[in-house]
DNA sequence: CCGCCGTGATAGCCAGGGGTTATGGACGCC
DNA sequence: GGCGTCCATAACCCCTGGCTATCACGGCGG
């Protein structure tokens, strides 16, 4: 008998939260669906994998064998996708990037020519990741490289380079009681609806809410936004203000939304970030094409300089 | 995206024969299913896997990244499946042994005994599996130990010993123009029609066929059985004749049919066969239970002579 | 003691996945 | 040129995997 690797997944989640429920929260299912799935798969194995008796749920001794395993195989799966994914790229000679924001600032040119020269033959293929993903579709697997604005989620489990460090400004609607002052502090603004990432951002909304500089008040959620289009059609519509990288405010300069430094905030980075247990070269070169001299403070500075 | 376990043997199976025809036989599925499973494959995987350029079937770059994986995988989930059903035996307190013959022998009695010593409050299950598994349901899982007729096919894959050593007998109807003789060279039997085991069995089918001894020239099958009623079924029937161990004459002696003794016959050898890589403690003991001292011979002339 | 809440199981329904047979189309071979 | 081989496609069918609605049970608070 067979499993699908999803029952394995839904096998490990319950195992995790020894509660169908939240299990089928988790996934993304229904509890029904669930608890179905389980009863198939313990058919399947001729074995019941979780004592349900009433008011908890156990592993049974055949659920306690199987659960490392299952974990095992969750992993080598997700790794044998990995490789072949990077397989079809490397014989397409295609590396995909995720982007959770526009770039611009003049560095896309600079790193194709870097890059081109390196890999001649190389295809990028730039790939629009929403805000759900912080890490723009380097988690899922999606994505070969990708550039986030730190801090990524989990951002341990990934390395990164930072490529450009730059000052946090606000967008307003051109008729915000603010728009008359060259640069805003920070402390003006606690009790403004702010535009919010996803929660499944983690710290990377929280970053862009300023969380830190709140001093534990927590702030207004005008809206979730989940990309750059939908972010400014909430501007424009009233829903609330929004931080955003210095170098941005250029780039998503639009009729009827103004934007204007903000003092009393640390500055935002901008870093190309991968997989630690990738090791293609083809990668390092292209993460090399964005920081030739592994020197991320020298490339910021130019950024800033271009930018004046 | 999670593939089905199934499909990772689909295509492993095309990857050996690289030939999607053939593969599908060997799976016992029709070829377009195979096509389509393939194809929802790579579909997932964003990636094509083999190519197939109208005469010839190769592993792409990504298949071939694919292949050693997939092959661990399914080794992993084979080997998880074994420790689930290890566990739930243990849990249980069952052993399961498979049987594809009548023991009898007065030899039960004494392995219930000793093993009920060395393991109390365990129960053994016995399962009688037909013959088209000549291991006895080893092979696939379905049982912790086996009693077989040596040889086993694949005999390397496992561990055995044997437990009794016995001549083999012939039976046959009563009506049989030798059933007057009190034993049988096997000389005279060779254009018998026989009864043989279904094809699957391997080296098994040919060992009671006595392929060995007929010099080259092919048996005549008087008819296929895959169980002990069906050969005595289809003896009665008339559709041939078909050698068995002597302590099995006495066992499935019944009206109508007759068992000589054949000379010219290497005897045949009952064992016990267990999985080399199942180090379970209970196992071993039910094994010693066979043969407390390791010595097989001198427990089969114990049986022998009990025949007396 | 009663009723509510949380949890898992069950029932009934529906779309689609995975199988089948029949057939098509490209290529190599005699 | 006809035939055989081999993979793809089409049409169909059943069962699986998902859903919603509801039940059964135990704990708990009023």
């Amino acid at each position: 008998m067979d499993a699908h690797l999803r029952d394995l997944r839904y096998f490990v989640a319950i195992a995790e939260e020894l509660n169908f429920t939240r299990a089928a929260e988790r996934l993304f299912v229904s509890q029904p669906a669930l608890s179905k799935q389980i009863r198939q798969l313990e058919e399947g194995l001729r074995a019941r994998l979780f004592d349900r008796d009433r008011r908890a749920v156990a592993l049974t001794a055949a659920g306690q064998a199987l659960l490392p395993r299952a974990s095992e195989l969750i992993r080598s799966w997700d790794e044998a996708q990995r490789a072949v994914s990077d397989a079809a790229a490397a014989e397409a000679a295609v590396l995909t990037v995720g982007l959770s924001t526009s770039i611009g600032r003049g560095l896309l040119h600079g790193v194709r020519e870097r890059f081109a020269e390196r890999r001649p033959g190389w295809q990028v293929q730039y790939r629009q990741i929403n805000w759900d993903d912080a890490t723009a579709g380097l988690a899922e697997g999606r994505v070969d490289v990708a550039l986030v604005w730190l801090p990524v989620p989990g951002q341990e489990a990934f390395r990164t380079r930072t490529v450009a460090t730059e000052a946090r400004w606000v967008a307003m609607r051109e008729d915000h009681r603010l728009v008359w002052r060259d640069e805003i502090a920070f402390d003006e603004l606690h009790d403004e609806p702010f535009l919010a990432l996803p929660p499944s951002a983690g710290p990377l909304r929280d970053h862009w809410l300023a969380v830190e500089q709140r001093a534990g008040r927590a702030p207004r959620i005008g809206a979730v936004v989940r990309n750059a289009e939908e972010t400014f059609a909430a501007v424009e519509e009233g829903s609330g203000i929004v931080l955003l990288a210095a170098g941005n405010a250029e780039i998503y300069r639009r009729p009827g939304i103004i934007a204007r430094p903000v003092t009393g905030l640390p500055p935002t980075e901008l870093a190309v970030a991968w997989r630690p247990d990738d090791h293609r070269v083809v990668l390092r070169d292209f993460v090399e094409a964005w920081a030739p001299d592994s020197d991320s403070q020298r490339l910021s500075q130019r950024v800033l300089d271009a930018e004046q």
